[in-house]
DNA sequence: TATTGTTATACTCTATAACTATA
DNA sequence: TATAGTTATAGAGTATAACAATA
């Protein structure tokens, strides 16, 4: 069902408006391939004990960007309360850790710690591993492409 | 911050790991270009008591396919315990009607009414409004050829 | 025996407001 | 006066199991 339109309604139904394909909706296919790449990313994160919202912290964590909470929070579109509760898990496991700036004392910057780094790394392997199940259907290039129309969307700047 | 990768680390930090650079993964610029998307959608879906999930639920309704509310479930990706919600919503409001499947006596189909027809009209249009901010850094090819590409990730068949 | 719709339940995610300490 | 981090809380979204009617 809903593979293609079909060219007819049944007949005395009511005429179904023109352009509600939801296969040609950007919107829509933006949200289900979404949904396809959290669930294997996640799937692949389970083993280190990370979620996509805790792998990015980390990931960031371990970019040598020495982020804020403020920073996380606003660059990975996260309120700051969540970015508390994030950053407590990884650091009670050891993998980042919070130490003040130096330029602004009621800020904390977020690190990984060499632990952090290794489990990233590890995390990152699989990931890219199940990545290429659910970017099967494209070539190398495609993907490029993609990529970089999904940042003019993600960025609009 | 977060604009380019630092050509350098601060001297003494622990050296990340390399390809570490979200702006470049594909798993989280969908991430984040859906949620605009769904932000934008839901505001503008606002208006109309709707938002993307009972949205999509009426579009479906509204397209003539007749679906039941398990083809609604594996369509959507959702549980058929929410669309038993979403589907209860949207008919107290008038915008569909469960109709017996005359070849399944256990099955309903959903199908838009005249006044469903008539809201998803207009809440397409909203939509199509504030899609043409979320898609402004892209040419109409360009929103073609992310729409071809997604279709491909969304649907692997 | 399997499937459709349904109910109930719990867990995750997300959003909001208020507080403290610093700026 | 505004901002960083924190706490508390409520709402939305999601997942699971079980049940009655029907296949």
């Amino acid at each position: 069902m809903f593979g293609q339109r079909s060219s007819a309604s049944a007949v005395g139904a009511p005429e179904p408006a023109a352009e509600l394909d939801l296969n040609s909706d950007l919107n829509f296919l933006l949200a289900r391939a979404t949904a396809l790449s959290v669930a294997a990313s996640n799937a692949a994160l389970a083993t280190h004990g990370l979620k996509v919202r805790s792998y990015a912290i980390l990931v960031v964590a371990a970019s040598g960007e020495r982020p804020s909470q403020r920073d996380l929070a606003s660059f990975l579109h996260l309120d700051p309360s969540q970015v508390v509760a994030l950053v407590d898990d990884l650091e009670q496991r050891g993998l980042v850790e919070r130490l003040p700036d130096p330029r602004d004392r009621r800020a904390n910057v977020v690190v990984a710690t060499e632990l952090g780094l290794a489990t990233v790394g590890r995390a990152l392997a699989d990931v890219r591993g199940v990545d290429a199940q659910t970017y099967a259907g494209l070539t190398a290039a495609e993907a490029e492409q993609l990529t970089e129309l999904l940042r003019r969307v993600a960025f609009p700047d």
